[in-house]
DNA sequence: CGCCTTTGACCGGCGC
DNA sequence: GCGCCGGTCAAAGGCG
């Protein structure tokens, strides 16, 4: 049930994030907070960082419950189904689900190529969250079955040019789709790296054109991200990361000259990105106000592409042969957030990550809300509509550790 | 000055 | 071999 060995393979998940946009997509205030929430976190277990490779990574040692849990997937929906078909599959009234928690980090489905276990996951889910008010966020995952095929044995194309892990992260988009939303900038949710984009490509298929970046938080860094919305659910942000930084997280950032740039609608003061409340900047003023809403958003969904190498790391799924689902890749699933019951799983969980900069993070800008959680178990605003409180600047312009 | 975005051109893998 | 497609490069120009 337990995968630790998966963990190294969910490093980078989480690195991508971009403050910068492009044109029009980015007029909303915290569109992240706006638009979307935090889904509770909770039963994540996270794990010290073990390599360099690990830097930066906030959740890169979280472990995937659904990779373990598809069995309590599969039973929950047959459970429901079989229970009253009360139409929370997914819901306070699922048990199972209420079981796993409903942690946003934990919403991963993994999906590899001999497991039908997980194929039967998938399918289970495609069909009992239909009747499911919160359909939308499973029923992206499904759809980004077929948007997203990169490391698929169907799409080797991509693997044999790059022989690298990619990973996958789906993201509810901070602001609406407008058709060609990309054309003028993706509001892309932030991390504490620094991105530099370096192309933009229209993707067949897509009316959303593929954003390209690279990390600029330090020179040779070979990481890369992809940006770009999905096809079938224009709320929903397609991030996928490749290859590894080769330098510590940056506690600060850097390269921020016009960062903000294309984002005309003073968006560099109320840019898209949102920073968990960083003690160590909770001195900063001004000048960092405008990088202060970086955020570690993109929890939702999560889907790695690993090297067939890697595969014995994952648990083996037999996918179907056919366009939608792909062998070589797990499939990403955010279920609907319906419970807060996993609040305290989520904060014992925290005092494992203090060693991890990002969760160094989360862990202070949760932990007064870890002391009332007896009482109050909101804590999602901290952690994307930090803003809220005034003083919510978390990074400088510093320079990356090196 | 340094870093950013934009955008057309270029390159290489893949399918036919 | 050819064309399609995705990914990258690099020049141009803007912002702080």
């Amino acid at each position: 049930m337990e995968n630790n060995t998966y963990q190294g393979d969910l490093a980078d998940i989480f690195r991508g994030g971009n403050n910068t946009t492009s044109g029009e997509s980015s007029s909303t205030n915290n569109p992240i907070s706006d638009g979307w929430q935090f889904p509770y976190a909770a039963s994540s277990q996270i794990e010290q960082p073990t390599s360099v490779q690990d830097f930066g990574d906030p959740f890169c040692n979280l472990r995937d419950p659904l990779f373990h849990d598809l069995d309590m997937l599969q039973a929950a929906a047959t459970e429901d189904n079989n229970n009253n078909n009360n139409n929370s599959v997914f819901g306070d009234s699922s048990p199972s689900m209420r079981k796993r928690g409903n942690n946003m980090f934990s919403r991963t489905l993994q999906i590899s190529p001999t497991n039908k276990l997980a194929m039967s996951a998938c399918v289970v889910q495609n069909n009992v969250i239909g009747s499911h008010d919160d359909i939308n966020s499973s029923k992206t995952c499904l759809m980004e079955n077929s948007a997203l095929q990169i490391s698929s044995p169907r799409n080797t194309g991509i693997k044999r040019r790059k022989s690298q892990a990619k990973k996958v992260v789906c993201i509810p988009a901070a602001a609406p789709a407008p058709a060609n939303s990309l054309q003028g900038g993706e509001v892309v949710p932030s991390d504490l790296w620094a991105w530099r984009k370096y192309g933009q490509k229209p993707i067949k298929g897509s009316p959303y054109p593929r954003g390209y970046y690279r990390c600029s938080s330090s020179k040779g860094c070979s990481a890369r991200k992809q940006v770009e919305r999905s096809r079938t659910d224009p709320n929903m942000l397609v991030i996928t990361y490749t290859s590894e930084h080769n330098h510590p997280w940056p506690t600060q950032r850097n390269a921020l000259a016009g960062s903000t740039r294309s984002q005309p609608n003073n968006s560099k003061h109320t840019n898209n990105t949102i920073i968990p409340n960083n003690p160590q900047s909770q001195t900063d003023t001004d000048h960092e106000q405008k990088e202060s809403t970086n955020n570690i958003s993109a929890y939702s969904k999560v889907k790695e592409e690993v090297a067939e190498e890697d595969v014995h790391n994952h648990q083996l799924v037999e996918m179907r042969d056919d366009e939608e689902f792909s062998k070589d890749s797990y499939q990403p699933v955010m279920l609907p957030d319906s419970s807060n019951q996993c609040h305290e799983d989520f904060f014992a969980d925290l005092v494992e990550l203090e060693a991890d900069p990002l969760n160094l993070l989360f862990a202070k800008t949760l932990s007064g809300d870890i002391n009332e959680l007896g009482q109050k178990k909101d804590i999602e605003f901290n952690m994307y509509d930090w803003s809220k409180d005034g003083n919510t600047t978390t990074t400088s312009n510093n320079k990356p550790d090196t």
